[in-house]
DNA sequence: GTTACGACTTGACTTAAGTCAATTTTTCTA
DNA sequence: TAGAAAAATTGACTTAAGTCAAGTCGTAAC
């Protein structure tokens, strides 16, 4: 666990947060003045599993990872997040208790926000409760997708899947990836070893004709990979994370 | 695909559904005059992933199945649920459409609500709106351990803690357990082959002690089963399945 | 009762992924 | 820029689970 040096700022312009879209003024004043901006180094834990809930977090920057750990040390990554994220949050139907933890895995600029507050605004707030669901419906379709390739896809089309999702959504044909996080976070987050994640990118390589440099993956047919890594998962064909 | 006759019946006293807690009878009218009770034999099929929803169900009796295919027809079970459930009412969530087929696995009476009736609702009283999200942050909270089972449990260990789930929760020491449907549906539950699953289920006997009676399962030290099942397990031990 | 069917089990074998160890490559730091 | 550390790859091997086929068991229908 690191241990470092917090940066403190004052939070400002909540605002075009989707998920408080329609909220009034005096909320955003009540999450600002009690709100704080942090800047994160990559390895700094947020918050533990089962811990009390008093803040949860916007992602201004970077990307952090939501994870459980067994008794043995096991850990199982729930999902790894990027900037506009909202995580923590549902802690407030939960006994106000976090039920992951939380760290940093690429330098992040992150804003603590007062759960209480939150709470009390759902309460009352009907268009926020509203967002809420909205945002959770939409999680949930994905949680229900991600078990689904765990338990019918390969390690190969996992991976092909995972890079679709990080291709510009105005792609068309070829595009490059840039692996957001080190390759044995990505091998994590898909729930596989990282000598298995090395033989199944090489294997996906071979399959699609993807060209992979390091962090970079250029991809010159889109289709092919959508074709090879879609055809053990129950979405429409073509992949929907791929718009062609 | 299994065609057959419906059976309606007039719907009355949705008042105890706890989705509904605290809403007014001028809703439950509503939901009333336009529900339907159906009798559903095994193999019913209630609707498709994908199709319009303008139906919800709340299950009275029976089990139901929420499931996906690919292509190939390879089938992904999302989730098999009891009495007391609902599901397809997150379809307001998603432009009207089931993101999950459903399909009678145990003969159900089920009640088919109107979508419409629930989404002006939600919309307009905040406390429907409240109970929903708990209501899916407990959801929620169930398939992030569904994720972390499917990749850090072993088959005899997935079969274990599923076998705690069911387990009365007063028990203490010794239980019987029956399995609510068939094996190879179980398996398909946990995302293993049936074959795999019958090793699985023999193996787990050698290790804990169960006595496997074809769907009878009679556990004479259920701390046993559960300290090998969650071991590889972020919830804390003993399992909160098993309430000790 | 006998037959037929589906559910379940078992055996033999294949395949995918995990493990452990040894390198190689990249990145960071001094 | 040299050297150390971390990340990634590769090889050899083990293990878990899938596949396919054969067989058993129990129930339901006749």
């Amino acid at each position: 666990m690191n241990v470092c040096t917090k940066v403190y700022k004052t939070v400002n312009n909540l605002k075009h947060i989707s998920l408080f879209k329609g909220c009034e003024s005096a909320f955003f004043d009540e999450l600002e003045t009690q709100g704080q901006s942090l800047t994160c180094p990559k390895g700094r834990i947020l918050f533990i599993s089962g811990e009390q809930a008093d803040r949860f977090y916007y992602i201004k920057s970077g990307w952090v990872k939501l994870f459980r750990e067994t008794l043995d040390g096991t850990q199982a990554v729930v999902d790894i997040l990027p900037a506009g994220h909202v995580f923590g949050e549902t802690s407030i139907f939960s006994n106000n208790n976090y039920p992951y933890s939380a760290e940093v895995v690429e330098s992040a600029e992150v804003i603590a926000l007062p759960t209480l507050v939150l709470k009390t605004e759902v309460e009352n707030n009907n268009k926020l409760a509203l967002n809420m669901l909205n945002h959770m419906a939409r999680y949930r379709a994905q949680q229900d997708k991600e078990i689904e390739h765990l338990s019918i896809q390969n390690a190969s089309q996992r991976i092909g899947c995972f890079l679709l999702s990080l291709a510009k959504q105005d792609s068309v044909g070829a595009t490059t990836i840039r692996l957001p996080y080190d390759k044995t976070l990505v091998a994590s987050r898909l729930g596989m070893q990282p000598e298995t994640f090395s033989r199944a990118l090489a294997k996906l390589r071979d399959k699609t004709g993807i060209q992979v440099n390091g962090a970079t993956i250029n991809v010159d047919n889109l289709k092919q990979l959508s074709s090879y890594s879609c055809a053990a998962c129950s979405s429409e064909f073509p992949c929907k994370n791929l718009k062609a």
